[in-house]
DNA sequence: CGAAGTTTTGATCAAATTCAAGAGTAGTGG
DNA sequence: CCACTACTCTTGAATTTGATCAAAACTTCG
C-alpha cells in the first residue's frame, strides 16, 4: 500500500476511455506536497455532521478513508444525493454555488481538511490544476446522471442491483469480481435509492431468494448469478 | 431583443448568489465572434436524432432556439436525463467521456454547430474560457442533482409540480410569474419524470382538478394557486 | 447482560403500472 | 375548407408494487 503523501484526488481519466475501472491520482507530487502543507487530518465518527447547507464554507475536505453522505437539504424527507468515497473532494463549490447539500459521515471518516483560501491561492499558481478540477466535475456530473437513471427505475430490486453494481465498480481492485462491501447502513442506502428501509429490505430478500446475490452479513454481498444480475442492471 | 452575435453560453453566475433568476452570457464579444467564425447554423426537426451515444464526436452544439432531449442510453426504456435549452452547450465532453447520452430534438431546433478541434484550439488560446466551462459544468451538475431529487419524490403530482417550477425558473423573463410553456410533448416529459404517459396525464388532472394549475392547451400551463404549488415543490 | 438502536417481517392501504379502448390533435390532400 | 388518417393524449379496470404503521428479531455497545 502506498504511503499517504497528502491529499489525493482520484478520478477516472477521461482521456483513457478503456481504462481498467481504476481511478487514478489527478494531482502531481508537487501539488500533493503543497496541499499537504496546508491540510490537517480530521476524523468524524459515524453519523456526525460535517457541515450544514448554508453554513459559511471555509474549508474543503478530501477523504482518506470512510464514506460521507451528501444530503439534499430543502425541507422534506432527507435524500442522499451522493456517497463520497476515499479520493473524493467536497465542500469546494460552496463559496460560489451549490450550498444545498449537508454532509454527514456515513461511516467513521478520516479526511484532510484544507482552508479554501489556501486552495484558491494554489489554483492561481498552478493553472494545470483546473484541468483536474474539470475532470473531477465531469465525473461528478456523470455520477449524478447515473443516480438519476437509477432513480428513474421503478422496481426496487432493480434500483438495488444498480446500486450494487456501482458499488462494485468503485471498489473494483482490478477487474476480478469479489465481495462487495456496503460500509453505510441500510437507512442511508434507502435514502440514496429513494426507498423506505422496509422496501429496501424486501429488495434484498427478493434478490437473495432468487439466488442472484447472497450476503455474509449486513455489510458484505456477493453476486451469485452474474447473468441475472447483469440483466437487471443493463436495463438502465 | 439583442442581435444574435454568435454562439452564446448562458449560465447563472455562481458568484452572484442572489441573482434574479436570470441567466447571463458567459462569453465575451471577442470569444463569441471567434466562435461565430468556426460555427455553422443547423436546423433539426422535431424528433430528429442529433447524435447517438458512441458515435465519433466531431462537433459540439450550442442551442439558439428549441429544446433538445438528452437520453440515457443503455438498453431498456429510454429515460431523458436532461432537457437542453437555448444557450446550452452539448456534445462537448464526448471526445473524452460521457459518451452515453443520445440527443434528439424535442421540438424544432436551431443551433450552432462547432467543430471540436476548433473549440480546442480556442480554449488553448483563451485560458479564461475554462473558467466559463467550470461554471457551466457546476450548473449542469446542480441540474442533475435537482433531477435526482425530483426523481426521489414518490408522488407523481409532486414530480410534475417540481418540473413545472424548474421550467418556470428557466423561462423567468424577469421575476414576474407568467404562463409556463412546455414545448416538448407528453412522452418526453414522462421520460424525464420517470413516469408512464398515463401516470403523467393523471398527475396533470390531479393538479388541475385541485385548481392548482390550469392549462390553456397541451403546451401552456398557468399556476392558479401559488401557495399550494409552492407547498408541493418545497418538499424537495 | 441489558438497553438502544437497526433491520426485518407482516398486514393494510394507496398509488403507479399495464393494457386496452376511447377522445382529441395535427397534418394531408381532395 | 373539410374530411381522412395517423398520432398523441386521456380515461378506465385490473394488477402489481411500494408506503405506512407497528411489532418482532437481530446487532451493537456500554
Amino acid at each position: 500500500m502506498k504511503h499517504p503523501a497528502g491529499p489525493a484526488i482520484l478520478a477516472i481519466d477521461p482521456w483513457a476511455p478503456g481504462s481498467p475501472s481504476g481511478r487514478h491520482q489527478l494531482l502531481g507530487e508537487t501539488e500533493r506536497a503543497q496541499l499537504a502543507k496546508i491540510a490537517t487530518v480530521v476524523r468524524f465518527e459515524k453519523g456526525h455532521k460535517i457541515y450544514e447547507a448554508g453554513e459559511p464554507a471555509d474549508a474543503a475536505f478530501n477523504i482518506v478513508s470512510g464514506v460521507v453522505a451528501a444530503y439534499w437539504s430543502q425541507g422534506g424527507p432527507e435524500h442522499i444525493i451522493s456517497f463520497l468515497h476515499p479520493g473524493d473532494l467536497f465542500g469546494l463549490s460552496e463559496e460560489g454555488r451549490y450550498a444545498n447539500t449537508t454532509t454527514r459521515a456515513a461511516t467513521a471518516v478520516t479526511a484532510y481538511r484544507m482552508p479554501l483560501r489556501a486552495i484558491t491561492r494554489l489554483l492561481e499558481r498552478h493553472p494545470d490544476l483546473d484541468v483536474s478540477l474539470i475532470i473531477k466535475l465531469c465525473e461528478e456530473l456523470r455520477e449524478a446522471q447515473r443516480h438519476a437513471a437509477l432513480l428513474a427505475q421503478k422496481r426496487a430490486s432493480t434500483r438495488l442491483a444498480i446500486f450494487l453494481s456501482l458499488q462494485e465498480h468503485i471498489q473494483a481492485s482490478d477487474g476480478q469480481p469479489a465481495e462487495i462491501s456496503l460500509p453505510m447502513d441500510r437507512a442511508s442506502i434507502a435514502a440514496y435509492l429513494g426507498l423506505t428501509a422496509a422496501a429496501l429490505s424486501r429488495a434484498f430478500r427478493t434478490l437473495t431468494s432468487k439466488r442472484i446475490i447472497s450476503s455474509r452479513d449486513l455489510h458484505h454481498v456477493t453476486i451469485l448469478d452474474r447473468d441475472a444480475f447483469v440483466k437487471l442492471v443493463e436495463q438502465i
